[in-house]
DNA sequence: AATTACAGTGCATAATTATACATAATTATT
DNA sequence: AATAATTATGTATAATTATGCACTGTAATT
């Protein structure tokens, strides 16, 4: 039922999880409740245009050909902080991917502004990680983070 | 005869004529008096990292993932990952343990494979930290890190 | 309300792609 | 050069994905 639900189940699952075929994709959608045909799941991710890639160890996986949603480049940040390529969060962490070296300019940024419900960052060439005091959510954090940068946080939980 | 010819010849099909499958990608082979079976076509397939896109009319179609690059995917594990000492799991954390130097170059390796599930990873000078995507237990985590570096997580888990 | 039109689905099966295994070709080693 | 080790390939077949057809359900039309 509610074909489009299942279309962006599947769009998130990709996003999250490994899939490399329809099989598993199939029992993905059962454990989220989903009870599909390979031959529809066929059909989906065509609608979907999705296609399927093989990594660098020669696994293959199925991606959005479509990737918008959570990566993107914000222009109007100041300097240092406009390799700032996607915000996410996970428990009590989150994670900023920038452009390469671009992330101890952002945890400084960051850690100047001071923000109370962060209790440090660690950064390294890329990866930001913040870590949330604790009694604070990831959708708190992400909640404070949006008004901090309200243009880069556009997807999170 | 000469593989090193075919795959580049394939590059060039690929970016000249619309292919949908195998026989069409044979035929224009042949066409250059290149004459291979579909089996093989599959292993150039993979070796060059092409996939099949669905274009905007439903149309499926061979393309590079990465245009430009000759190189083919490299199955064994660098030499730079030797340095890997443990790897530890705990909540939606892992930690892997080097030797001094070599975290950054693990944790690029990891970047680069880019598994889904893994949130991002934070290299300092002998630890990488690894963080989950939400939903992914460290059990889970060490499941896919065993079938990404086999000769490494065996050691350990 | 009844009728028609059409998107969505499953089933069965066709079409396509991947791979295990055996062998040939190539490269390295002594 | 002879032999061993490695890599590439074909054949046969397995695994995976796509689709024709029939059916169902929902929406549109009368």
């Amino acid at each position: 039922m509610e074909r489009v639900y299942r279309l962006e189940l599947i769009k998130e699952l990709l996003g999250k999880r490994t899939i490399s075929n329809h099989d598993e994709l199939q029992s993905e959608l059962l454990k989220q409740g989903v009870k599909v045909t390979q031959a529809t799941l066929s059909r989906d991710l065509k609608t979907l245009r999705v296609s399927r890639v093989t990594d660098k160890l020669g696994k293959s996986r199925y991606v959005l050909q479509d990737p918008g949603t959570s990566q993107f480049i914000d222009k109007e940040l100041p300097d240092h902080l406009s390799g700032v390529i996607s915000i996410e969060f996970s428990g009590q962490l989150g994670v900023i991917n920038t452009i390469p070296g671009f992330a101890n300019a952002v945890a400084y940024y960051i850690d100047q502004v001071s923000i109370p419900e962060i209790m440090g960052t660690i950064a390294g060439d890329d990866t930001v990680l913040l870590i949330a005091r604790s009694g604070v959510s990831s959708n708190q954090l992400a909640g404070i983070l949006s008004k901090t940068f309200p243009s880069i946080i556009k997807k999170f939980i």
